[in-house]
Formats: structure tokens, C-alpha cells, sequence
DNA sequence: ATCCGATGTCAAT
DNA sequence: TTGACCTCGGATC
């Protein structure tokens, strides 16, 4: 289950154990079957991420996956066992295999529309070439909440609903605070905050933001285990307490998705809600 | 056996 | 704002 993190991940290992090498491309499901078929055969030369986007370059062109809210890919060393379940494609070659289920978006485009992806697509703190600048030209105009913004790809790609709660956490930020009542500031802050916290994600495989002051074996708590495999201070932990103030978390439905926060360290000061800065 | 939710996004209303 | 879609696993009956 995917944010940016899990793509640049995906990237990574796609290029690791494929660039360079012909590989066997199938779609047991069937789905798939005719781009598979296409790419049958050919080495891949590199794999690209933006934001929650992956490009897989063939010969044949490139392969875009997006792996929408549910979409995995698992990896395994041959002898390749028999497909289970719905496997859109598998690649394999002679050391490794890939398969990869549920994805949102599985096809091969031209370099044409792979460029116009990128265009519709804001900065991704996880692409070293990418600045917070072109987010902040949008957000700074914005009367939508801060919350909202974050979520949005095409101000800021590769973030999704546990990174967008955890930073504004971090932050101290109310998520319903519209995005020009940001100070210039603060949007540093944050996507200084995202670009190592991502990339940390990125090495660890899981989303970690939880200060060690603030683990629960610092606080002189049980450790605990949160379900997605990290350590977070807000996101799925609503009625628990808080890492920090012992408050429950709280969540509300916003855009059809679960947002998380703690209204005492979020709670912004009445002077920002005039436009003033925070300090 | 069936329901429900999930780290996402789009189109239709 | 809602519904649809991509698939699976855990909770519930």
C-alpha cells in the first residue's frame, strides 16, 4: 500500500534486478496480456519514480504502473512458483521475479505521455532535482485547507494520507487551516521535513516519524505495533492518546479519506487564523 | 460465507 | 459529494 516512498522503493528494485537483462513478461490474470506479450523477451533499461508513479523503460516503450490504493508487488527467487490470485504481470529473469497485483494502472505509453504525466504532476520531495517552490507558488494562494493540498498531486507529489497527517503532526499544524494562512516559513519547514522523512521511508521500507523522544519506550509506555508496520504519531491511532499531550486522536471524513490529528498540538493560535505568522 | 476497509484517483452528479 | 474500480485479508456472522 503505497505513497511515494513505496514507488521510488519499487524503482529502485525494479531497475535493480531487471536493468540490462532480457526478462519474461506475463499476465497470468490476463489482464495484461497483450502489453505483456509486447515486452516479452526485452531487457529493461531503468526505472523512473514520480510521486506515486513508476516507469519501467523497454525497448518496446514505457511501462507505467500506478498502484492505486491497493496495489502490490511481490518479489521472489526462481524456480517461479504457480501464479496466485490475480497477478497482472509478472517479470522474471534468472535470478529474480516480480509480480504485481491490484494495480490502478498497468500500460505502455510513449515518452510523449510519459512526459505529460510528469507535467500534471507537482514537486516530489523524493526526486533530488525537485524543489518546494512550485508547491508553494499554489499553496500560498490557496483558501483550501492545508490538508487538503498536501493530498493533492498535482501541488506535491508522492505524498498520501499517512505522511500528510504525520508532517502536519510534526509541525503542529491544524489540517483544516487553509493553505495561505501558511507562513513561508512553515512550507520550508515542512517539505524539508517530507524530503527526509520520505527518504527515510525509502530506506526503511515502512513510514516512521516518531521522534525517539516520543516512542513509547522513551515515555516510559509499552512498546506498541502499529498495523501498517511503523511507528506514527497520528495516522489510524484515533480515541488513543497522544504520543506527546495524551489527548485522543481525533479523525474526521475529509474528501472521502480518513484524517487524523491531535486538536491540542494542532491547534493553531487565533492570531493565525487572520493570516499572521506562527512563530 | 460475507462484509468491510485500505498508504488512490477519476468521472459523473 | 458519491460511486466506481484495481485485490486481498481480517473481522464478523
Amino acid at each position: 500500500m503505497p505513497e511515494g516512498h513505496v514507488i521510488h522503493r519499487l524503482a529502485r528494485e525494479y531497475a535493480q534486478a531487471f536493468a540490462g537483462n532480457p526478462v519474461a513478461a506475463s499476465s497470468p490474470q490476463g489482464r495484461f496480456a497483450d502489453g505483456a506479450a509486447l515486452l516479452d523477451g526485452q531487457a529493461p533499461e531503468r526505472a523512473e519514480a514520480h510521486g506515486k508513479h513508476l516507469f519501467l523503460r523497454f525497448p518496446a516503450g514505457w511501462l507505467h504502473l500506478h498502484l492505486g490504493l491497493y496495489g502490490v508487488v511481490t518479489w521472489g527467487h526462481p524456480p517461479v512458483p504457480a501464479p496466485i490470485g490475480m497477478i497482472r504481470l509478472r517479470l522474471v529473469n534468472g535470478v529474480r521475479y516480480a509480480d504485481l497485483r491490484g494495480p490502478a494502472v498497468c500500460e505502455l505509453i510513449t515518452s510523449a505521455e510519459k512526459q505529460a504525466i510528469h507535467e500534471r504532476l507537482g514537486p516530489d520531495p523524493l526526486r533530488p532535482a525537485d524543489d518546494g517552490e512550485r508547491a508553494w507558488a499554489k499553496i500560498s494562494r490557496s483558501r483550501m485547507p492545508i490538508a487538503t493540498l498536501l493530498m493533492d498531486q498535482k501541488v506535491i507529489a508522492g505524498v498520501g494520507n499517512v505522511y500528510r497527517a504525520e508532517v502536519l503532526f510534526r509541525h503542529g499544524i491544524d489540517p483544516r487551516r487553509p493553505g495561505r494562512v501558511l507562513s513561508g516559513e512553515e512550507w520550508k519547514a515542512i517539505w524539508t521535513d517530507l524530503v527526509d522523512l520520505m527518504n527515510e521511508g525509502v530506506r526503511a521500507g515502512r513510514i516512521d516519524t516518531v521522534r525517539p523522544e516520543h516512542l513509547p519506550e522513551a515515555m516510559g509506555r509499552a512498546p506498541r505495533a502499529d498495523d501498517h508496520g511503523g511507528e506514527v504519531y497520528v495516522y489510524r491511532r484515533s480515541g488513543m492518546p497522544c504520543l506527546v499531550c495524551g489527548e485522543p486522536v481525533r479523525t474526521v471524513e475529509l474528501a472521502a479519506r480518513n484524517l487524523f490529528w491531535c486538536a491540542a498540538c494542532q491547534r493553531d493560535q487565533a492570531a493565525t487564523a487572520t493570516g499572521a505568522t506562527r512563530s
